[in-house]
DNA sequence: TAAACACTGTTATTTTATTAACAATATTTA
DNA sequence: TAAATATTGTTAATAAAATAACAGTGTTTA
């Protein structure tokens, strides 16, 4: 299948999450205008995106929903499961940790590292914490092929410098650093103040 | 000025994060090229923005760092500060918290709420955490326009609800849940499963 | 069972966002 | 100082994303 634009993999990763929820509420089809408005998005566009990825429900009883997450996991989901691992175990590693922690079968969270003793070699919101400088060998051993990085900013660029070099192919940066990596390696940023000021923004606007 | 479009309000906030570390680092001038660089966008994009935002250099060395922050500000920022707050203070809202505190001068974090008695009436992360009965009180009071949301899904809608109803204008919503608000509210959510998936996909793609 | 209806899949159109092109102009170099 | 260079601001062109339109087809209803 040809490479998806960013944006629908994004909303089929958004539609898979809301669609989970549903099964567990007991529901079993839904039709495209229904997920359209959960996502706040058009009947359209979901029947577009899922044009994209060749499913088509047949019925006019809507889309099985069972049927569909497993399309969309086919097409997002690596056939074996990437290891990924957290760097830098502080607040919001932590966070992440806790929370990321076996939610998708197919991104395995195995490690995460830091480089404060008091954290090393313990198991930290469910994931073993290494000390950073095993992040060479650890990378390699456990197959790491995704980080997500929480170092303080300072370290962010070296830190992930370091992991492309041993490795790694994606970067998930949460630090307010922007970062460079080579064409090979996938980087997504986020900034949630970036966030919190478009909110503001048009907050703002809508007050005035 | 006409309303900006998201994408641009984003760009701009990001344009004024690298800025102000680049102040910080003694630099104080930049050529479109470079702060493009620094985005992994186009020295066209920033160009563009830059005009839309009806800033001009007038020399030809580049941009004056503080009077464009200065700009951006006036453009993004409100006159008078908003006040923010963050509803649950679990991992991720002490993270946000004790990482957003601060950090925009036109942004105030002004309270927290929980409604874990453990957490309620004290100081957490910098900032005092009020029992989420006290919400409607406290955000007339404090005259709270934007919400942080970190409340366990189950809680999310209602909360959201609860919190719109008394007067907030804007929602930055972290939990998993897809939240509906009135057309007078802005809503922004952020998964970060979305963005791992991601990430992952394009890792996937990228090794077949 | 025939008409009305509801929903999907897909093509066409529109809108939005990005990139290219280039004239204008300050700066540097010869 | 004149030519070459570098950079901006802006218009024009292109590309990407979203939306509209609508034919096709089960399903329901009378
Ligand atoms: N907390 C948030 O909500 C939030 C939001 C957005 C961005 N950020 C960014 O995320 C990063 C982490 O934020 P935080 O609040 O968790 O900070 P934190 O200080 O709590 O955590 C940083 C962690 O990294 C570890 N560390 C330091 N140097 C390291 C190194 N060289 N290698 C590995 N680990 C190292 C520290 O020991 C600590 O555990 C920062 O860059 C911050 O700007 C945080
Ligand atoms: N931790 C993460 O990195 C992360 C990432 C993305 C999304 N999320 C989502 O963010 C939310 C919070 O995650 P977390 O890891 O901080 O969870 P958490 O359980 O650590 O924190 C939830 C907090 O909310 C409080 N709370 C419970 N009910 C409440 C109510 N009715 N009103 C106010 N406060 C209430 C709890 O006392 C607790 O302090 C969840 O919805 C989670 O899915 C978390």
């Amino acid at each position: 299948m040809k490479k998806l634009p960013g944006k629908t993999v994004e909303r089929l990763s958004e539609y898979r999450r809301v669609l989970l929820t549903l099964i567990s509420q007991g529901k079993n089809y839904i039709y495209s205008h229904e997920l359209a408005s959960l996502l706040h998005i058009t009947a359209v566009q979901v029947r577009r995106d899922l044009m994209l990825i060749g499913y088509s429900s047949g019925i006019r009883k809507g889309y099985d929903i069972r049927v569909l997450v497993e399309t969309i996991g086919r097409v997002i989901d690596s056939e074996t499961p990437l290891n990924v691992a957290i760097i830098g175990m502080g607040n919001l590693g932590r966070a992440v940790s806790s929370y990321f922690r076996g939610k998708r079968s197919k991104l395995n969270l195995v490690a995460s590292f830091d480089n404060d003793q008091q954290k090393t070699g313990k198991v930290i919101s469910g994931v073993r914490c290494y000390d950073v400088r095993e992040m060479e060998n650890m990378i390699k051993e456990l197959n790491i092929s995704i980080i997500i990085l929480t170092v303080p900013p300072d370290y962010a660029r070296s830190t992930c410098d370091d992991a492309v070099r041993f490795g790694v192919k994606g970067v998930l940066n949460f630090t307010t650093v922007s970062l460079n990596v080579p064409p090979t390696v996938y980087l997504e940023e986020y900034d949630m103040v970036t966030s919190i000021e478009k909110v503001a923004y048009f907050v703002k606007e809508s007050i005035r």
